[in-house]
DNA sequence: CCTTTGGTTCCGAATAATGAAACTGAAATT
DNA sequence: AATTTCAGTTTCATTATTCGGAACCAAAGG
């Protein structure tokens, strides 16, 4: 069920081992992290060491435990900064709360899972570091459907297999087959629907940010509760959705051109 | 002016292209880091091409940059998470911000930086990536100044000289000599003063987390503006603070138990 | 005192990184 | 059209790191 990346080379191990800390949510003794590496006691050591000296890792002496760095939360925040999606996209998904009354996500794709990016949510005031970094399957969410539909041929059959394929609901789509059938739809219909795919009680509407080129760079959704309102109704919200899909695909190639120095901060509404 | 870290090994030089690409804060071309950088071109080459692999770094192929991945802002928000401090102080954040009706700040220390980790304002709401995440000088804010003042002889030494003690605001402190003497005052009433040492107008007061064991594990604050009140005024909230540090304090130590499975989620107010 | 558990260090062997130089392919220049 | 420049990519023999089995250490338990 772990993210298994390609991982070569010296930095890919590194990394893996960062990943199965990161996977325990939890400080770390050496022993907790040696049971599931498939590194011997020897080198898991060096490369923790190592982690630790690089500031990704800290190391509690009381303890003896290992944790992530807050190293990690500065890089992110920078990544956060320069992706290019999240911050021309702050504007649109205020906007865009604000016109529905629904909860707003932005996702891209990291490797085979949707990662959240941004969340506006209307009622509740939300801490962002609690939902943004956030990962969700692919094969099961408005977001994930509306990216794949969109991606070349060739990563597409690379994700594909990597998807987990486990029912969360009586609706969720459990099969490579039929994702592909969906995805054709959503090709077509120009958006994608969450019918309680992932979470019972919880639908959604989606689509895709497309560059110029018709590049996918990630998608949006408004998400709202079939007890609220319907998947029909949602579907009302589509133009606006994709209105605010291609006002933040034209900000953001234009946010792209390297001699473009305006900082995120400028852009706020 | 950048962070240069003691970068051995192979992991730390790949990390080191990382944060020379995040320090430009726009995607870049292969010649703009190489012109920066202290390797040779085919190793360069070949570091990026890692970092690209690993997604740590995107590739734009339309454009030819590079650019911070989002895998770092998913790992971020694992380190935000199980970093001892953030989840475990937000609600107490809240409440300060609620108390007082001011900025409150909560930082730890990246190398000599301070790294803020979480930000209440009652006024605006506030996006926690474009805030969480970001740097900022030690030698003179509260947060720093706190943090400095509580560290272990020999890693205080060893971080002192690494501040640029820039003059930002006539009332900077820019010499190591007289931050030692203000440290020495911060030990003895327990909190650090921002005296408009970094912006002008910006004032503050701040008191260190600490430990059980009177490790040093961060610090929080609140901030004002000369306008709107008084140092003599913020002082008031001293045991307020105080209070606050000691229960985060408190609730983090609890949370380091690796037995304990709580999520952070569950410590909501 | 012996054993187990959890962590750390050694050191020759295995592997990966290095970087000068050569190459490519696409402009820009003649 | 031929030539130069520039930005990026690949090669490959050399060099430096990393690997990992085994030995070691220290504390806890019997």
């Amino acid at each position: 069920m772990e993210t298994e990346r390609k991982s070569s080379g010296t930095v890919g191990k590194a990394l893996s081992v960062l990943d199965q800390v990161a996977s325990f949510e939890r400080p770390v003794r050496f022993n907790d992290v040696l049971e599931e590496s498939p590194f011997p006691k020897a080198t898991l050591y060096r490369i923790l060491q190592n982690l630790v000296t690089e500031g990704l890792l800290t190391f509690d002496r009381e303890w003896q435990t290992y944790a992530l760095g807050v190293r990690l939360v500065r890089l992110a925040h920078s990544a956060w900064t320069q992706s290019s999606l999240a911050p021309v996209a702050r504007p649109h998904l205020t906007a865009l709360s604000e016109a529905t009354g629904e909860t707003i996500h932005l996702a891209q794709l990291d490797g085979p899972h949707v990662l959240y990016l941004d969340k506006r949510d209307a009622k509740r005031r939300v801490n962002m570091f609690s939902e943004a970094g956030k990962v969700g399957p692919a094969y099961c969410t408005g977001v994930g459907k509306a990216m794949l539909a969109h991606l070349p041929e060739g990563e597409l059959q690379r994700i594909l297999p990597q998807q987990s394929y486990h029912r969360f609901t009586p609706a969720t789509i459990c099969s490579q087959q039929e994702l592909t059938v969906e995805l054709e739809q959503i090709r077509q219909h120009g958006f994608a629907l969450d019918r309680e795919d992932h979470e019972p009680g919880i639908i959604c509407v989606a689509v895709p940010v497309l560059s110029r080129t018709r590049q996918m760079m990630g998608a949006i959704s408004i998400t709202s509760t079939s007890a609220r309102t319907s998947l029909g109704k949602l579907k009302k919200f589509v133009p606006d959705l994709q209105n605010a899909a291609s006002e933040i695909a034209k900000a953001a190639e234009y946010w792209r051109f390297p001699d473009n120095q305006r900082t995120p901060e400028k852009m706020e509404i």
